[in-house]
DNA sequence: CATCGGACCTGTTAGC
DNA sequence: TGCTAACAGGTCCGAT
């Protein structure tokens, strides 16, 4: 479900009702997510203050003074804030209960997300090696170009390497390549500076106005107070095969990219 | 080091 | 209508 833009959606969406609340008692109903939920380590939480919420690549980050709760969505994770006693359905796999008789509820049907515990003063492995954000100030065509010298691979696999840069999943690397009028096959070591100036200005592009729309809602997606995203209107190429190419009118073509499905315009893209 | 394939899961959709 | 197969927004890990 979530790339960048759906997981600051939900950030934005659950920090109003966690930052200055405490947190009374971790529970979980199912521990086998990706990795298992580490429950006894949780345990340090209980009693502490979320200080904050924050995003880094697709990972959310409850910051307490004991610690940091390492939240993934995976595929297909979402988090609701509820009433506490609300009872739990199908795949609600563990809540973070407050202090305002509410609860952050994590949902994961497929369990590809995690819910890990960082104790203060370290940094989680997960965390450690990721590239940088794609809307900070280290990213940039002449930064694309510098990591890309040598690599034989497709341009799409390279952008969505997450050491490379984070948070460009499979729907972003699609559009911003077909922005940028990059053949998604291409070797990343033979794309030129300026083109990769393109991407990197795509790339901001694209995420930032998915954020302003909510995200991208294709199946299942819903911010946690229930709203849809509103981005899957301007999708230029992703789910779009077959059908006729918004700048040319040619019939965009797909085919799997390091096992991802792939749409792109065979004509707008070289 | 870079790249590829497999693995982890369940739910939805496309096709017969 | 019903069964089955393919596919889905992610990413780690081991083999090459």
């Amino acid at each position: 479900m979530p790339e960048l833009p759906e997981v600051e959606t939900v950030r934005r969406g659950i920090e109003p009702h966690l930052v200055g609340r405490r947190v009374k008692a971790v529970r979980a109903r199912r521990a086998d997510l990706r990795w298992p939920i580490p429950v006894q380590d949780l345990q340090a939480l209980r009693g502490q203050t979320i200080h904050a919420v924050r995003r880094r690549a697709k990972y959310l980050l409850l910051d307490s003074a004991a610690g940091t709760v390492i939240l993934h969505l995976g595929m297909s994770g979402t988090l609701r804030v509820l009433p506490a006693d609300c009872p739990p359905g199908p795949h609600d796999h563990a809540d973070l209960v407050l202090d305002d008789g509410s609860c952050l509820r994590l949902n994961d049907p497929r369990r590809f997300g995690c819910l890990l515990w960082q104790a203060a003063g370290g940094e989680h492995p997960l965390l450690a090696g990721l590239g940088p954000e794609p809307l900070g100030p280290d990213f940039d065509g002449a930064y694309l170009f510098a990591r890309s010298r040598h690599r034989r691979g497709p341009v799409k696999a390279f952008l969505m390497d997450q050491t490379v840069v984070v948070g460009v999943g499979n729907i972003y690397a699609a559009e911003a390549l077909f922005a940028a009028g990059i053949d998604p096959r291409r070797a990343a070591g033979r794309v030129g500076l300026s083109r990769y100036e393109a991407l990197a200005c795509a790339v901001r592009g694209i995420l930032g106005q998915a954020i302003e729309r909510g995200g991208t809602t294709l199946r299942d997606f819903l911010a946690p107070d229930g709203a849809p995203g509103y981005f899957e209107q301007e999708l230029n190429v992703y789910g779009r095969a077959g059908q006729p190419c918004r700048r040319c009118g040619s019939t965009l073509r797909s085919l799997a990219l390091a096992q991802r499905s792939t749409v792109f315009c065979p004509r707008c893209q070289h």
